[in-house]
DNA sequence: ACTATTTCCTGGATGC
DNA sequence: TGCATCCAGGAAATAG
């Protein structure tokens, strides 16, 4: 499922393909769950748009759009936000390639080329923002300092998992890179946020650093439906030390993983490494 | 004010 | 072989 690594192979693969197109024309294929905002208003928002920028924010691709046709500053124009959700893709193609089941929106270039929104699940979503100013809230996992990562979990109650999983805290970080992290400084899921020592928080802040750039290097986990905007794989679930590993040994004591539920996610982790 | 649970979706895996 | 059931999960909505 897109993370924040498959989130920005996606939007670097996007931003390579179709960075200074021009918008000519835009198909809104369905109009229930995948529309945060109403279709005749992404079509407005976006046609006669050249795109200036494509880039990320958390778990959301962002496009902010110029007016002018080839005017390149991003100023505070108008915006397409896309959130893939769980099985969510965004593909560039030629304008011929055979339309896929699970289309939900056709946006064409002036290149030839188009950018696709697919996703069986439709957990994914669309927005624009028309004035621009588009943010998710939480802070940038990859931009924070420590002493702003520490105070984010300052007398929480909730699990460590639940915590991290929580996009107005940390945004970007989904379930693997939650239990990825938590495998590599060794503490449960479980733990209460608020049970961390400060020399936890610090490991965990550099963990989940460590995590998400590796990650990106390797183009993402493709588990589920997840491609980058060429449709190619990741190569990061290789690297899984305990996602997706349940009962298969532990890569450092050959312990069984486990797996428990939290807020409704599996979360795995080493019973004999993590504390 | 917080925290926990439910809901939305459908393809693929599993079970009888 | 076929059909029913379960499971995956991001984030908004709802419940406690």
């Amino acid at each position: 499922m897109p993370e924040l690594p498959e989130v920005e192979t996606i939007a670097r693969g996007l931003a390579q393909r179709v960075t200074g197109g021009r918008i000519e024309s835009v198909w809104i294929g369905s109009k229930r769950q995948p529309l945060k905002s109403p279709a005749a208003e992404i079509v407005s928002t976006l046609s006669d748009k050249t795109i200036a920028r494509v880039h990320r924010m958390g778990k959301n691709i962002v496009f902010d759009l110029a007016t002018a046709p080839g005017c390149m500053t991003p100023a505070a124009n108008a915006q397409w936000v896309v959130h893939l959700g769980m099985t969510g893709r965004m593909l560039v193609c030629e304008a011929a390639a055979e339309t896929v089941k699970h289309t939900h929106a056709v946006v064409s270039l002036a290149s030839g080329n188009d950018i696709r929104f697919i996703d069986a699940r439709m957990f994914g979503k669309l927005s624009v923002h028309p004035q621009g100013g588009f943010d998710p809230g939480g802070v940038e996992p990859l931009e924070v300092d420590l002493p702003t990562f520490i105070q984010l979990f300052k007398g929480k109650k909730t699990p460590i998992k639940s915590a991290l999983l929580d996009q107005k805290l940390l945004r970007g970080v989904g379930n693997i890179y939650a239990d990825e992290s938590l495998a590599r400084i060794g503490v449960r899921p479980k733990r209460r946020a608020s049970s961390l020592t400060r020399d936890e928080l610090a490991r965990l802040w550099k963990a989940v650093q460590e995590v998400l750039k590796e990650a990106i290097q390797l183009g993402g986990s493709s588990v589920s439906d997840y491609v980058g905007a060429a449709g190619e794989e990741g190569f990061f679930q290789l690297q899984h030390r305990v996602y997706g590993r349940e009962s298969e040994p532990c890569l450092k004591c050959r312990t069984p993983i486990k797996r428990v539920v939290i807020a409704g996610r599996s979360s795995h982790y080493c019973p004999k490494c993590q504390k």
